[in-house]
DNA sequence: ACGCCGAATTTGTCCGGACATATACTGGCT
DNA sequence: AGCCAGTATATGTCCGGACAAATTCGGCGT
């Protein structure tokens, strides 16, 4: 047994990967260089082409490195970053609450958006927005455990009457009926005290803690399609998520 | 010009992976069959093993299918979901500081949880825990805009010295200290009121509201490695996060 | 100086073949 | 009936070769 092949277990194309990733981690190849050429990895590792082809597949799917067709391969970072996502499958998942609970419309109407308004939003004033506003509650349940505002550019206004009975997000009615589709979304979740008028319609007392959720999305032109900001009362509502570790 | 180059120019692994998708998706492979063989779709779509390969291999990423040697290729899922990921490169983004945030160690200790505690938790009781306390300000501040109870299993108690004056997150310490990768974490988040002791350590009013989280990481086996409860005056704190679409 | 064109280079696509390894199945034995 | 070994089958790894397509770059002409 040759000194070679010790770590023989290991597919060839890995080792040769690891062995890459070592060199650019030792900062042989310094990011935005260029790595050897797949014929100069089949020559000095004594590998085919179709090995080389599968190492520095593997090195691109962490991120390391990126490929060009007719340029070359170029390092992209130095050190695999490990990351944590959070990945969500349904709209559930961002939304935080089951199919299954009853939104009730309270109103919906168009108008210009006042200073305050506006500067807490992160919006432009003076623009027009058609407004819905509405309670959402749990099943059998008489309390609403959120009541939400939300704003779409006036441009969309034609789903208005579609909004009150809608059992899908209203994001989602803008994406069949516009053709848009959401490639963004930003969420902000800030603890505020509820005033009483909140209050009211969240049927608990002035004063009280509640969750405050500003949703923004955006299309594939990054232009605001729709903003939602919930509130939830502290004593009903939790906002949970998740984070894997990519595996490598 | 024949019909059945139309449409030429993608490459033919790519067709043959869209052929079976819309398979798929029709319904003529349901979830959980398995697809035909390499072989059997290289003499159906008269393609070499490595076009078929390519092609699977796509339907993979896409997590449509899964592969398993030996086996064969399994149907995974009838429709291609579109998912919405946040992508936390740096811990900073989980954490939502700065780096450059201050933390003051209020307390480190070693104790049995109460019943109330454990439970809020969901933590078991009678088991003894280290606990961490302490307050995190911004540069020049003087009111903390967090503070945070640590909760760390008892067999990790060695790093206990090392807490006062760290600069990293605790997770890290754990991580480099035991050879312990976190591959998982949770976050709840709920708005509450302040009580008397909670308020004085933020330096608010009492009944100010405030956002709450629990943190929970996981190591690679499934335990809970470290319990982290953060309180956030509403006024000084916003978790804010970002979910991108994932590209096709 | 500037742009265009062609040659060299590099990755992308595709083929045929071979052997390795994991899994499933079948039949015989206990 | 249940266990075990052998066999068939499927994907995984690896090789050699060939042509296509994108990029780069130098030289040529204006």
């Amino acid at each position: 047994m040759s000194a070679v092949t010790v770590q023989a277990k290991r597919p060839r194309y890995r080792q040769v990967a690891e062995k890459l990733k070592s060199a650019i981690e030792a900062g042989e190849y310094p990011v935005g260089s260029l790595l050897p050429t797949e014929s100069e990895l089949c020559a000095s590792f004594n590998i085919s082409r179709y090995t080389a082809r599968e190492a520095l597949r593997r090195l691109a799917e962490m991120g390391l490195v990126s490929r060009r067709q007719g340029a070359g391969t170029y390092v992209e970072a130095q050190v695999e970053t490990r990351r944590y996502t959070q990945t969500l499958t349904s709209m559930t998942d961002l939304l935080q609450y089951a199919h299954d609970t009853e939104f009730r419309t309270n109103a919906v109407g168009t108008r210009k958006l006042g200073r305050e308004e506006a500067e807490a939003l992160e919006l432009p004033q003076g623009e027009a927005w058609v407004t819905v506003a509405g309670q959402r509650f749990r099943p059998g349940a008489t309390r609403p455990f959120c009541v939400t505002d939300v704003f779409i550019p006036r441009r969309f206004a034609a789903i208005q009457p579609r909004i009150p009975d809608h059992d899908v997000p209203i994001y989602q009615l803008l994406e069949s009926r516009f053709g848009i589709t959401i490639v963004r979304i930003t969420q902000d979740l800030q603890a505020t005290t509820l005033d009483a008028r909140q209050a009211d319609r969240l049927g608990v007392e002035p004063g009280d803690a509640a969750l405050r959720i500003v949703r923004r999305y955006f299309d594939d032109s990054g232009e605001v399609v729709e903003v939602a900001v919930s509130l939830h009362p502290g004593d009903l509502f939790t906002y949970s998520m998740e984070l894997q570790s990519d595996a490598t």
